[in-house]
DNA sequence: AATGAATGAGGCTTCATTCAT
DNA sequence: CATGAATGAAGCCTCATTCAT
């Protein structure tokens, strides 16, 4: 009897549902940032109930961990699979590199960054981890081939590879987030790919050899 | 004994007394995050009682946007005296400006900028306002240094001046809030002079007129 | 034994429960006011805690919207059913339409008409609705009973049906709740039966064809 | 020296101040309510200092109750001289009265009953004693003139003076605040001097001795 | 597993009242 | 007398979390 009623419901949600109620939540989380956020709108999007996500997770910080991390993990795998077997010279494989990286010019991917720069107060520890396995893990790989570079001599030896790493990598992050979300700010908006060419470029010129000589 | 109890409270309250409110939000805003933020905590800092800062101000988004106001106006007077009859060379300006903007190398100017970074949810109009007075009005002025410097031929012209003083001013703003609070992420920390030096280094290398030729 | 606690609370859920809410809020207000009566008062009342109220009503105001729509509600429809079919004489309608109106002589009435005479200031939404659906309507009924009355000359022709309909009711209403809630004041109170029918008779004695000719 | 600043002062505020500051709290209680007052609007509106107030009385309460008094004592003041040497016909002085009773048709006299009526829950002790000294006193001495017309066979014997003199009181109280503060509502809004005569020859017409015989 | 009513701690805001000046 | 900054109790409302069904 009641085992009919469960089959009913389970028809139409498969053993997906915790993806499911990920995807929701970041959804959520990021269009209205994590203290805004009810935990009934993120189930109202999930189209379930409160209490159901209270069978997936602890509460709603680990929601916001597994949501983030699930994402990331997205997020990195497809730039992983980008740089998959590179091997030109190393501005070519810096210029690659950094175009996967910000080629998702999505709403969501914006909305996610910014949720994440307001976690620092809230949720240290998610905010935390993101740094180390997003921006960090990106400015050290930046970093590498930088000094591949270095020693090939296709770049300055003197260039500090670990500053233009970071340079590069939070420069356009942030740019990503500010220029979004603070869209009506008068004369903030930029092109996306003009913005990621012109730093790749800056960048790249900072690091040839010394002109002269 | 007992009237020395009172006096103490008596003493500390001189005209200055709204400047002291703000001093004392700030402080606990940027330290706990404003969310995080009870009011009560922010009159403790500043010996007096919840209800007094219902004289000074409306609510607690008020009393945000006019220490933030206070803050960024104090904060541009250093600056604009540091560049006060500035006329030499583009890159030697330019050096000079970027040192100046981020000389406050104090644990209250990073946690400011961590801060205004998370209130983008919690009160919009806030981090618009900051983001318009603050890092863009700071690469405006940089983009200016730079088309100078194009103009005089000390740059290349071709150089993307927007993005080049963008990047600077984000890059480095955002490396000072993560680098500083995510701390204990291990390698995430790096020498505050050797990242502003860089930053400007790397730039100005990139800015050169083209090398060969 | 604990069991037993616990099934109490939870016995006492049904469907009806915002009735209950309802009932408990025109209570609680009704005696204490609504200025006076704080929101934990009407739970307690109800059974259940502050937050509760939260499911079913948006706030204060709109619980005491409801309640007194509620009341009115009940109230009109005894007083409809009452004058249901009724065919007589304007004088014997008019009789048995007040009676009816004034009959409901239980504490709770005079309490809720007090509560009402308080609200001009506090809610003045909620009073004007009162005064349209209540008292107006009242004496609009009755008023149209007067004009039968005037038509087949059971009344005199020129008498002002609008006036004696308000005054009518304004005056048994206002009596009401001034004996009773100011019933310590020496001289003040005065039988409910008497008060009523002495008002009728007056009224329609007023209303008689002229003595003389 | 401080003696100069005093007399300074005191030369544009003599000392009717008390006075003063009555009217000024009738004013604004009876234009917003008593609870919705802060004692900040009176001060405002008396063109003092909150703090000025308590020189005068010990709370917002007895502001109240004072304010009120010394009302009431001038309006009585008006109506007894009015009333004074009146030696006609009952209905004649009956007349008279509830005229003088119910001239001034200013909107602060609305806005003060609308003010009393609000006050049985807010301020009981207040709300009785207005009811002893005002409506009860009023209603008292039209039953009086009713029962003289009695005595002298100018009105029914068997007419029920208490509850007409009642009626006419309380009725025309609640006509005047209702029709006048919910005048937004349709329909509700009547000639101010069509209310008063209409409402006093309704009265006479019910008292008139039977017609026939 | 899912529901959703209920809980209750937490925080913002109001304002009568006090009191040093 | 007058000021007005400061107090602090009170009350509304929110929402993460629980739990009987």
């Amino acid at each position: 009897m009641s085992s009919t009623k469960r089959t009913l419901k389970w028809e139409r949600r498969p053993e997906a549902r915790p993806q499911e109620l990920l995807d929701a939540a970041l959804r959520v989380f990021a269009t209205r940032g994590y203290r805004n956020t009810r935990l009934e709108e993120v189930a109202a999007e999930a189209g379930v109930t409160k209490g159901a996500l209270y069978h997936y997770f602890e509460n709603k910080e680990e929601l916001l961990l597994r949501a983030i991390q699930h994402y990331q993990a997205r997020a990195f795998g497809r730039m992983e699979e980008a740089m998959r077997g590179e091997r030109g010279p190393a501005s070519a494989r810096l210029r690659r590199m950094v175009e996967s990286a910000f080629s998702g010019n999505d709403d969501a991917r914006r909305d996610v960054l910014l949720l994440l720069n307001g976690l620092a107060h809230a949720v240290p520890e998610v905010y935390r981890e993101w740094l180390a396995t997003g921006p960090m893990k990106a400015w050290r790989l930046i970093a590498a081939i930088i000094e591949d570079g270095k020693k090939s001599g296709e770049f300055r030896a003197d260039a500090d590879s670990e500053v233009a790493a970071r340079l590069l990598v939070s420069g356009l992050v942030t740019q990503l987030v500010w220029q979004y979300h603070a869209g009506d700010v008068p004369g903030i908006r930029i092109g996306h790919r003009r913005l990621i060419q012109s730093a790749i470029d800056l960048c790249l010129a900072g690091l040839q050899p010394a002109a002269s000589t």
